[in-house]
RNA sequence: GCUGAUGUGGCUCAGUGGCAGAGCAGUGCACUCGUAAUGCACAGGUCGUGGGUUCAAAUCCCACCAUCAGCUCCA
């Protein structure tokens, strides 16, 4: 008999007889990962627990802890599905089946379509299957052979991926009971190892993701070890829903989506107080930091969306008019209007870097089915800004834009990943430049001594950029800023400045924002803080409750003293029990409640009730002035 | 744009061929109240829009619009 020499993860090494099965190792020598095994990686390869062990090799046992292991898993449970569902209606095709975060999907085309009470059949179908506890059989045959079992079942989309791979490819098919499946693998040992899942939605999913291809149904679902597990991401599943903003929008009055304008949004007087906040905030760091607010109009000439390149690359997204026999189109971007102001007149060196700042109000096309809220619309302002600057100026502009960004989201607790995306494809301009520009983005990153990921090839066709992604309370992420690097704009629009030596020179120009769309980022705020708005942004910062209508008169006065130092408050006069009145404005995320009654007005007091700690005692009201001020100027939340 | 689902009062929803309903919100009256819902009464809807089928349509059929879940795309 011939011995194989297996190491382990912690360098230990084993001596066992060649071809021995992971499974019947892992039962010999590592009996506590009996139960837990779920796949294993022999020299970093992922493998079934039931291939053997042929050669002098590294060996790794995967479990349910690792993000690899429960991909498989998941993907095990995927194949349940497509199984069941071809117990159920033969007739249906298979699409692929992989695993995504938090669960899995398999694409099925059929001739009609799933309901949801179908899930609930496919589901028990999924149990039996489980009950049953099949092995995972792995099969490997060549391309002829692949193409013939699958022909014989009419699996044409299983033919179609096959008849990509390479000729002389060794195909891996699974097999479960009577059910066969192309796949790499490598999956559970049998059908029962999968304990909970559930199925949880259908969708249409275009084959290959190509909108071109025919639209296949598909069911998504997820699976967990524990059903504790499987609780708890539900739970987590129904508390993003409950801090949805489109929601939330409504029933704090925020803003509405109305028939009449399909993805423009309108903002009540609620959402308005949030937004010009924000918009009073971004003015004064800007101010602070040398950018010169501008505003270029809405509407501008079809020539200067040919000259941007706009017209080549943008026209799908844009919408067009015309005005007096001439072709306009709504701008959507704010830089060619930037650009026309820089051309106003003659710069020297001396005027770079020149910041040009502007609030601007975009629209786009986009598809009906991709609107969402706020945080995908029609028309959106984009906190822009045009940096204008010398070659050697580059790094310390864009370290000032890090810098910036970096203030702004550690304002509202964000944390936030940065990506730098580099030259595509279709991009423009020379090579040369291009690595000129990606490395005064590297070169900023490293000395702000930021991690970052790269992402080759992602750049815009113009220029490389930096996008920064930020995390909200939930764990999700959204991207809001972006510095971009142009060349393409300053020479289309030939832009030039007068250097010390009299001559004109070709300024370097990056295009960035912070917010992204202050629409977006009112959607983001109000999910990251579930509506809870720090008091700097709520709408409504106090809420005075007279217990009886005795109180009524010392409320309002206590109301005018408070507005007069512009506190944002209302009083709530009904005839109403003060738990009542309370309730709401607890319902309506008011940060502080000042309750009123006699004892108060007596004493010259105020109640205070926060939303947070409930009641925190009584007050003066210079003492509950001097807590709002400063929790509004430091930004506290 | 594509696939599927949905559209009933300000909001949340019931009503599946036979007189449009409930709760909350609103208004009026009573109670004058101490930290998350006081009681009674009243008012409010051409059932998304336009066609059609039927003695009769919120309900069945067709088209369109919007919304939702995804796909595709993206700030």
């Amino acid at each position: 008999m011939q011995f194989i020499n297996v190491t382990l993860k912690d360098n230990s090494k084993m001596t066992i007889p060649c071809n021995t099965k992971i499974v019947d190792f892992i039962k010999e020598f590592m009996v506590s990962l009996n139960k837990k095994a779920i796949a294993a990686k022999v020299d970093g390869k992922a493998v079934d627990l039931s291939a053997p062990l042929y050669r002098d090799c590294k060996l790794e046992i995967l479990t349910y802890d690792d993000e690899e292991g429960k991909k498989i898993y998941r993907h095990s449970a995927s194949h349940i599905l497509a199984q069941a569902v071809k117990r159920l209606y033969p007739n249906v095709k298979l699409g692929i089946g992989p695993a995504i975060e938090n669960g899995f999907y398999y694409d099925f085309d059929t001739e009609n379509p799933f309901t949801p009470e179908d899930l609930e059949q496919i589901e028990e179908e999924m149990k039996s299957i489980i009950k049953e506890d099949l092995s995972f059989e792995r099969i490997i045959v060549n391309k002829e052979e692949a193409i013939k079992i699958f022909k014989e079942h009419g699996e044409i989309y299983k033919i179609e991926l096959i008849e990509n791979l390479p000729q002389d490819a060794e195909i891996s098919l699974y097999k479960q009971g009577d059910f066969v499946d192309l796949c790499a693998g490598p999956h559970v040992l049998s059908t029962g190892k999968i304990k909970v899942f559930k199925l949880l939605s259908l969708a249409g999913a275009y084959w290959r993701g190509d909108e071109r291809n025919k639209m296949l149904q598909r069911i998504y679902g997820t699976a967990f070890l524990k059903k504790k597990d499987m609780d708890q991401y539900l739970n987590r599943i129904e508390e993003a829903k409950k801090r949805d903003h489109r929601k939330l929008g409504k029933e704090l009055d925020l803003f509405s989506l109305q028939d009449e304008g399909p993805g423009f949004p309108f903002f009540h007087p609620k959402g308005m107080v949030i937004r010009n906040k924000l918009e009073d905030f971004w003015r004064k760091e800007h101010n602070k930091r040398g950018y010169q607010e501008i505003k270029s109009p809405i509407i501008l000439h079809e020539s200067l969306w040919r000259q941007s390149g706009h017209w080549d690359h943008y026209r799908e997204n844009m919408y067009f008019t015309s005005i007096d026999n001439e072709k306009y189109a709504v701008k959507p971007m704010n830089c060619p209007g930037s650009m026309l102001i820089y051309k106003r007149k003659i710069h020297s060196y001396r005027d770079l870097p020149l910041r040009y700042a502007e609030l601007g109000l975009v629209h786009r096309h986009e598809l009906s089915g991709a609107l969402h809220g706020l945080m995908r619309v029609r028309c959106f302002t984009q906190d822009d800004a045009h940096i204008f600057m010398l070659d050697s100026q580059v790094t310390d502009e864009i370290i000032g834009v890090i810098d910036l960004v970096d203030y702004f989201y550690k304002v509202f607790g964000f944390k936030y990943y940065v990506e730098l995306s580099t030259k595509p494809e279709n991009a423009m301009g020379s090579d040369l430049m291009w690595e000129k520009a990606t490395d005064a983005l590297r070169k900023a990153l490293e000395i702000k001594g930021l991690n970052y990921k790269t992402n080759e090839g992602d750049g815009a066709f113009y220029g490389p950029k930096i996008d920064f992604h930020l995390e909200d309370s939930i764990g999700r992420t959204w991207q809001c800023g972006t510095i971009q690097l142009d060349f393409q704009m300053p020479e289309r629009f030939d832009l030039t400045y007068i250097g010390s030596d009299g001559e004109k020179h070709r300024p370097v120009m990056i295009h960035r924002v912070i917010f992204g769309s202050i629409e977006r980022f009112i959607g983001i705020l109000t999910e990251h803080f579930a509506g809870a708005f720090p008091l700097w942004l709520a709408p409504v910062q106090v809420k005075i409750i007279p217990i009886t209508q005795k109180n009524h008169e010392y409320t309002q006065k206590v109301s005018n003293e408070l507005k007069e130092k512009d506190i944002r408050v209302e009083t709530d006069y009904r005839n109403e029990k003060v738990g009542y009145k309370i309730r709401e404005s607890q319902l309506e995320k008011i940060p502080y409640m000042l309750i009123i009654g006699d004892k108060e007005e007596k004493q010259g007091t105020v109640s205070v009730r926060s939303r947070k700690e409930g009641d925190i005692g009584t007050e003066t009201v210079k003492d509950f002035m001097i807590r709002v001020l400063n929790e509004v100027e430091n930004k506290i939340y």
